[in-house]
DNA sequence: GTACCGGTACTCGGATATAGTATGTCCGAGTATGCGTGG
DNA sequence: CCACGCATACTCGGACATACTATATCCGAGTACCGGTAC
């Protein structure tokens, strides 16, 4: 059940791209720095995130990443969907209808309840991360972080 | 972040020693046999909510598996964590305070916001679970399967 | 002087190793039973 | 006949292999730029 680091790599990636001048691109050398990250293995998971819609990347000189589109209109439910993948959590095996207490067809009509309350926890969680936008992350960072990153991001963007 | 399928088996098993008769202890093979499972490793799940304090086990001739408490106490969310472990499953590594763009630890005296929001999600979630007990569970059965572990049941257990 | 062309340097993307965890299996510790024995 | 002790069979508990996914890294495909060259 441990969720996977590249989340939080993901987040933080995407709310610094938000605070990047519109039109500009941030190279993946200058995001991992940024973070203090190791570079190679931060490029699957833009990758992931690229791949998702969610950001779009540019290669060759003067390449980069920028979000793919407004920070209000990304969740954070869309990045996390974007590395960890949108499959659900929990994949109900049907053992009710295996070994010698086995219901019956007509009686597993209705899905399984065990299912049905793990899917409505699955439900609940994503809703929390639907409820939360990049642009509103970015907002709720203190001030001397936002005034710092936006002197320091034009000169790393181009 | 794909769930452990121990928790299906958990919560399946919980639900069938719920309707054994009061006092009744149920064997590990029984168990899996009941549901198709390979009893070796079932063993693993039901030795971690018998340490959980979920389950209560009696070792030696007619020993066996019970419930420790009603299913009226028994929440989801105490079975998923006692296969799943308590641990949180985002941990935050406090990347801002790393790299090149590393925030001050004044900027820091309050939560990462990536962190609080993934506490919160994490939160949700198990407060949907914890808001569904075995009782309930089972409650929801069709009558036709609850009529028939009412008669199968007290022959399985001892 | 200008337009075209080729080479070059730089960027991201996917294929490739490694480590850690979930999965699956086995044998040993502990216990109530049942029988044999002695009083 | 009764009580005690011992051997036994049966149960769960934890230690031991295996498979799969997350982690970590590298090199190749694609692109824009820059300089040289021909007109």
């Amino acid at each position: 059940m441990k969720l996977s680091q590249g989340v939080e790599w993901g987040l933080h990636c995407a709310m610094l791209l938000a605070q990047v001048p519109p039109g500009g691109l941030m190279r993946r050398d200058a995001l991992a720095g940024h973070f203090g990250l190791p570079e190679a293995y931060l490029s699957k998971h833009l990758q992931a995130m690229t791949r998702a819609g969610v950001l779009y990347a540019n290669s060759g000189p003067k390449g980069g990443y920028r979000l793919a589109r407004t920070p209000e209109s990304i969740t954070t439910l869309d990045v996390v969907e974007a590395i960890e993948g949108t499959a659900a959590p929990f994949i109900c095996q049907e053992i009710r209808q295996r070994g010698t207490g086995a219901s019956s067809p007509e009686e597993c009509r209705r899905t399984c309840m065990v299912s049905t309350v793990m899917s409505q926890a699955d439900e609940a969680c994503r809703a929390s991360l639907r409820s939360v936008t990049i642009a509103e992350l970015v907002a709720r960072l203190p001030d001397s972080v936002r005034t710092r990153n936006a002197e320091r991001l034009p000169q790393l963007a181009h």
